[in-house]
This record gives structure tokens, C-alpha cells and sequence, in this order.
DNA sequence: GACCGATTAGGACAATTGTCCTAATCGTCG
DNA sequence: CGACGATTAGGACAATTGTCCTAATCGGTC
């Protein structure tokens, strides 16, 4: 893995840049630096800036597809596949700790700077939105799947958030217990509602 | 109110533009733009922009305080002042669907640039947490108080994230009414854990 | 009216931004 | 070897940034 294109190293270290330290306040001298090369070679490979956001997205969007993917063929219960979702929260608490979510943060400064790509950027909130939906479908679930699926995004989103702001990873696990029995009882038959 | 100091115009201006645009995406010309005052003024009443987030953020601090003290003074059960914060998700819906919410994108931003003023900017977050878990201790939730706190601000924030990134005002309907939904649980009887 | 601090306007300043050009170097194929 | 396209380095460019200076104006006090 250590070799890799000039392209694919620009485009991987900007993922990292962007998450870290956003998007507008990560610059092209920034970029450069980290990959070694000089500010001039990147108007070969990327032309703007927003190109090189695009080609971020366009990664993520790729592997967040791959990791879906994984999680249905590893998951035999779409129970499972939920809370294989759910645990990415404690797999990645350390830097959720310290970045945040990198989708949502990245969708929340692409709409405030009012750019493009940003329904780009929304695909990915579309991604998970779907395939959560998809598996509470599968629980018998189908007549109010996506609002379910849209809950527990939230939550996540939420816990991000408050896990960036106080530093807290205790909270993290705590409120990921909290969204494995709030699962549970989805999937309990109905008392109400 | 149409008299106003021009220091306060400016922090009104500038208050109101961290928000729609973000603090590293909103330029001093702006913030001159918006209260039609030379840029070179700025500097009689402000030495950096980093003077005018900390007084951004030191109004949003009183304004919070005044608004908690009013709740605590208007809900007459520790229950209905919590249903006043939820609540508050429906009232500012049009601009948490267009920005998000106030207080969790000014924290994630000014911790991505690493910004000396994020500790001030989080005590608006404390803010909330430390009277919301007031409010459930006095319903009789001391030993979790503080944990109930943060999942109600958790979800708050989740739900102002994801109505943001899909513009959904039917989703925030939805999930305040399944926030007041929770509260409610909290006060019956515990069944377990 | 004379004075003086507060306020304001206008612009200079270096630094940084994204963008773009030109020339040198590399690797590959004939 | 020679040639040619791909890649790279280095720097120029205008625009914008936050910062800061100086001079004019305002508003009230003696």
C-alpha cells in the first residue's frame, strides 16, 4: 500500500484535512504540504479546489457503498446489520471524539458556505438513510422504516456531536447501549401506536 | 430598538452571520457590509475578529440564561419547563432547517479550526445540560439526571443535523413528538435497569 | 466659542488565498 | 539514442484576508 498515485495521495490526504479541519479552512499549501509535493503540481491533477472536494466525496461515497455492502454479507439478520451500524460509533469514538461525524460536520459547513456540492455531500446521509431503511423493512418494518431509519441516524448524529463538544467517551458508550435496546424494542411486537 | 449602538450593531450583525455562514466564512467586510459602517471602524470597537466571537458568544451566553430562567419561571412542573426545550425545535424549525442549530455548528466549527474561544463557546452547551438535568433530578432522576440531560440534548442536536442536511420539516414534527413521547416514559414507574 | 475625547472614514500593510503559466524532468516507446 | 506525452517544480497573478494607522468629524463640557 505504499505505493500510490500523486492523485490518489491528494485525494487521501485531503479526506484527512477536510474531516480534520474542514473544508474552508483546509488550503491548497495545506494539501501540498502533506503530501510533499509543490502548490504547481496540483493544477495537473485538480484544477479547483471544489474538484478536489468533488473527488473526496466521490471516495467516500465509494467506500461508505463497500462498507454497506460488507455489513450485509457479514450481518445474517438485518437485526445484526443495524447493529453493525450502530458500533461504528464506538469503532471510530476516537476520532468522532475529536472531529465529529465526518458527514454530518461535512454536510453542516458545505451548507453553510452555500456550495455546490454540497447534495453531493447529502448522499451520504442518503446512503445509510436507505440501507437502515431497507433493513427495518426486513423486520417487518415497512410502514414506517424510513422514519425509523431516519431516527436512529439522528441519534448517531446527536451523539457525535455531544461526544466532540464534551469530550466524552463514556457518553459514547452509554448512549450506543441506549440505541442497541432501543433496537430491541423495535423489533418487540407492537404495544402502541 | 431601532437605536442601537454601533458595537451593538455589530455584534448583531456578526451574531447573526456566524450563523448563517460560519465564523471562518464570515469576513469583517461583511459584518461592515451588513451595518453599512466602514471596515477601518471596526477596530475602534473590535482589535480582532477573535474580539467579536467572544462578544457573539458572551450575548448567545446571557440570551440562553435569560431564556432558561424563563422557562424555569413559566413551566410550573420540572416536566413541562424539559417539554419548553424540546420544543424549541419546532418554534426555530425555519432556521434550524436552513442552519442548523446555533450552538452545535458554532462548537464543531471552532473545534475543527482549533479555536482558543470553543471552551466559551461549549458553556452554551453546559448551559443546557446542567439545567436539564436540574429539571430531572427534580422529577425524582438524581441518580441519572446528568445521562438523561445529554441523550435529550443528543437527540436535539441529531434531529437539528438531519433536518438541516434533508430540509425536512415533517421530520422535525415527527420526532419532537417522539422526544415528548420519551419524556413521558421517563416519568412513569422504572420497569428495569 | 474653544476644547477634547469618542467615533468614524479611508486607505495602507503584509500575508495568504485559489488560480494559472512556463519550463524542467521523468518514463516509455519507436 | 531520440522523441513525446505525462508529471513535476517554481513562481507569478489578482483578489481577499485580518490588522492597523492617520486624519477628519462628531458631541458634549467648560
Amino acid at each position: 500500500m505504499l505505493e500510490q498515485t500523486t492523485r490518489e495521495q491528494i485525494v487521501r490526504a485531503a479526506d484527512e484535512l477536510f474531516y480534520r479541519r474542514g473544508y474552508e479552512h483546509t488550503s491548497f499549501a495545506d494539501i501540498a504540504a502533506a503530501v510533499a509535493i509543490s502548490r504547481g503540481n496540483f493544477y495537473h491533477h485538480f484544477k479547483t479546489k471544489d474538484a478536489i472536494l468533488d473527488a473526496v466525496i466521490s471516495v467516500r461515497l465509494a467506500q461508505t457503498r463497500e462498507m454497506l455492502e460488507r455489513w450485509e454479507l457479514a450481518g445474517k439478520t438485518p437485526e445484526a446489520r443495524v447493529r453493525s451500524f450502530i458500533d461504528i460509533l464506538l469503532a471510530n469514538r476516537a476520532d468522532i471524539k475529536r472531529y465529529g461525524c465526518p458527514v454530518g460536520t461535512l454536510c453542516s459547513e458545505l451548507t453553510k458556505l452555500g456550495h455546490p456540492s454540497r447534495p453531493d455531500a447529502n448522499r451520504l446521509f442518503t446512503l445509510f438513510r436507505s440501507w437502515l431503511a431497507r433493513q427495518f423493512t426486513l423486520l417487518g418494518r415497512g410502514s414506517d422504516a424510513d422514519e425509523l431509519a431516519m431516527h436512529l441516524l439522528a441519534m448517531s448524529q446527536g451523539v457525535a456531536t455531544l461526544a466532540s463538544a464534551f469530550k466524552d467517551d463514556a457518553f459514547i458508550a452509554t448512549e450506543v447501549e441506549r440505541i442497541h435496546r432501543w433496537v430491541k424494542d423495535q423489533l418487540k411486537p407492537r404495544r402502541r401506536r
